[in-house]
Order: C-alpha cells, then structure tokens, then sequence
DNA sequence: ACCTGAACACCGTTCAAGT
DNA sequence: ACCTGAACACCGTTCAAGT
C-alpha cells in the first residue's frame, strides 16, 4: 500500500489549473475582462496590455477570450466606455452651458490624459454597444439644447470641443522639450524665442495651452450661439 | 564544349540581387527610405507599411534599413517632417494673423486627415531633426508675432489650434454613422434628435464641425488678445 | 560603413479537441 | 457554450558573416 500524499493547506495550493473542457459556470465575461485591461493599464501601461496578459490576468488561456470578445480593439472599446464613465457631466442641467462645456471639457481631458492610447481609437469607433458613453453625449447634448442651442448645431459644437479635447489630451504625453530647437536656434530665431519666453513652466505648459483654447473656444461658441439666434429669429 | 547561355537582354534580367558584402555605394538614405514609405502608403495605407513592405520597395533587405534608421517610429518621424512641407503657410506675414491662422488650420488638417496614423506618434515626439517642421512653426510664430501677440502667449496660441486641427483631423476618417444610436433611442433621446437634424450632411458633417470650432477658437482668439494687450499697457 | 541571411522574441488570432 | 493547447502568420529588431 502507499503512503498517502499529504494534505496541501489550501492557501498554498498550486494554481490548480482548470481542467480541459467547459466549465459549469463561464470563468469570463464582459465586466470581468474590463476589470483586468483596467489593472493591468494602470499597473503596466498599454504596453502591457496584450491579449497574453489579460489572460493571465484572468487565469485563462489567451483563446479563451475570443469566446467574449472579437478583438482587442473591442477589449479597448469597452475600456473607454469605463473610462468615459468618469468624465463630470454633472453640470449640465445645473450650470449655465458655457460654464457646464468648460467643467465637461477639463474632466475629459483628463480622464484621457491617462488613457491616451485609446484616442485613435475612439475616435473612429461608433458608440454602439457603448452605454456610458451615449449617456455622457445624452447629458451634454441636453445641456446644450437647455442652453438655447438649436438642434442642428448640436453636434457639430459636441464635436468640436471634443476634438480640442482630444487633441490636448494627446498632448499630455508629450515631453516637456519637445519644442527644444537645439543647435538651430537661427534656423527659427522667432519660434525659439517664443519656446524660451515660456520655459519653466515645466509639466504646466500644456494646461496652460489647453486652458487659453479652451477659454478662447468656449467664448467664441457664446458669439456663434448670439449670431445664429439673432439671424434665425 | 558546352553551349553558351543565351544573353539575356536587360530589361528582362531577373531582379538581379545584390552580392553578399558592402555595396560600392551606399543603396539607402533618408530620403530615399522616406519616399519608399511615401509610396507606400499611398498605395496601400499605413496598414501597408511595415519594415519589410519597406525593404522590398527599395529591393533590399529589412535589416539593412538599419543601417540608416534607428526605428519605425522614426520613419514615420521622417514622414511626418515630409507631410508637413505640404502645409501652408503662405498667408503668415502676408494676411493678417488670425486669416492666415485659418488659413493654416484647414490645410494642417487636410494634410493629416489622409495620414491619422503619424498623429499619436507625432503629437508626443520632438521636432529635433525635422527641418520642415521647424520652418513650419517659424512661419506660424512670426505671424502671430508681427500680428502683435505678446511672445509668452505665442507657443500656446499653436498648441491650442494644434491640438484643435490634430483632433478633427483624427475624426474626419471616423465613419458617418458614428453617432447612430441605433436601438437606443429612448435612451437618449435628445442626443439621438441631435444626430438626426444634421442627417445627410453625409461626408461634409465633419468639415461643418470643423468649421465652426475654428471660427470659435479664432474669434475667441481675437478677444484673448484684445483683452492682454488692453491689461498690459 | 553597409549590405545579406538567419535568427529571436514577441503579437493577435484560429481551430481542433475536450466537457 | 466555453474552456485548453497547439498551432499560424505576421511583426520589429538583432547580429554574425561578408566585402
């Protein structure tokens, strides 16, 4: 007879890895697999976000996956809706537009900051099967309808912030030198000046950027809205 | 005696690969690598370029291209410079400042609409070793300046309008039925009028969008400088 | 210095086999 | 339906060998 094998205390246990076929009950799901890109985002960044690693978040096998979902850029889509999830349309609704647009817009960037790799993405993904992101465009398109906003310029002045939105997100990332002129200082005496008379301000400058758009745009669309009300009427 | 092989008349000589060692002359440079991925790109998209799409086109081998470039990212660094040699800039110095800025603004996004791709790549990398570039910002900056915007005012004043022409040119390769709700309607209903009461717009709703944040940020743009120039006296 | 050719270490994705 | 395991077709990049 042989010696039976002693007990392993179940927190020590190996990994126990599943055996081959169907499992009782699904391992994955939609909400599951967003949680884990969301770790692992921000523990490694989107370098480390690959299908291997999501799934050895998961303790799955990376085929597993395609059983939920169809690619990585869907797993990516589905990030952002969280993501959007967080953006401050509480204004809207509460404060006058103008004031709601800028809250809207700093809260976005923001939120995007983080998250740049999924600009080129969202930005030419359609919204379906997104819930969290129509809920924000519901939000800010009854902010501006409430503003005195008529209906065919709703969009286009959603999609223009939101562009600049974007677009100073992307920004974030950008290294502090990147205007750095170097040894070429009288290849572009002008430029080189204007980039020295702002050093200093270190990680600030891109807020300071976003910051004079942002105003300058949102005063501009105040000027749009007055113009077109009083042509129309 | 054998039989001498049958000349085989130039044009029709197969490829006639390179021998083993150094060649007499150097096969690759910048510029020709630049105008391989060019040509590229023009035919078959970013999809279609990659390292080894890259060396066939220059009948070489993909491990030779790094002989005289460093990455891919820095390929595009090179393609980028060349896209932006096609901006226009001619209206700076000539038109007054906030004409030329739209001026410079509707072709900087027509420019990258047709190269999305470069973007994220681009909006985080140094100008360092792209001439175009930096000529390109010279001539921008020395508009602004001659337009009388006070010189710490000047580098915001371009990231802001680039960020805002980075962003819609992104969207502009987004499809039209981006905004479609599709089933949802009740769930949105304002925002789901919005996107019907600018239908049929078709391709141009894009360039709507466009158009009426530029004008904004420009007009918004005018009073910010009215208004520091009137502080500051 | 600047090629070729053969590797390497990844990627996302597919598919048969298993329950 | 939903796992595992073994593949596939790429990718960018490195490096020794050659002139």
């Amino acid at each position: 007879m042989e010696p039976a094998l002693p007990d392993v205390p179940e927190a020590m246990a190996s990994p126990a890895p599943r055996r081959r076929g169907r499992p009782s009950r699904p391992v994955l799901s939609r909400a599951k697999i967003t949680t884990a890109a969301l770790a692992i985002i921000g523990r490694s960044g989107y370098e480390g976000l690959t299908m291997a690693a999501l799934a050895r978040e998961l303790k799955t096998a990376p085929s597993a996956l395609y059983n939920h979902v169809a690619s990585k850029d869907e797993v990516l889509n589905w990030v952002q809706d969280d993501v959007n999830d967080t953006i401050d349309t509480s204004a809207f609704g509460r404060d006058p537009w103008d004031v709601a647009l800028v809250r809207w817009a700093y809260s976005y960037r923001e939120a995007f900051a983080q998250h740049s790799p999924l600009i080129p993405v969202i930005a030419v993904l359609p919204i379906t099967g997104a819930p969290h992101t129509l809920e924000m465009y519901e939000r800010v398109a009854g902010g501006l309808r409430a503003g005195g906003w008529p209906e065919d310029l709703i969009i286009d002045t959603i999609v223009a912030v939101e562009s600049f939105v974007l677009g100073s997100a992307m920004d974030v990332a950008a290294p502090e030198w990147i205007f750095d002129v170097g040894e070429q200082h009288d290849l572009a005496p002008t430029f080189a000046d204007a980039v020295t008379a702002r050093r200093g301000r270190g990680r600030k400058a891109a807020d300071d950027a976003f910051a004079l758009g942002l105003n300058a745009l949102v005063a501009g669309l105040r000027g749009t809205l007055a113009a077109t009300l009083a042509t129309r009427t």
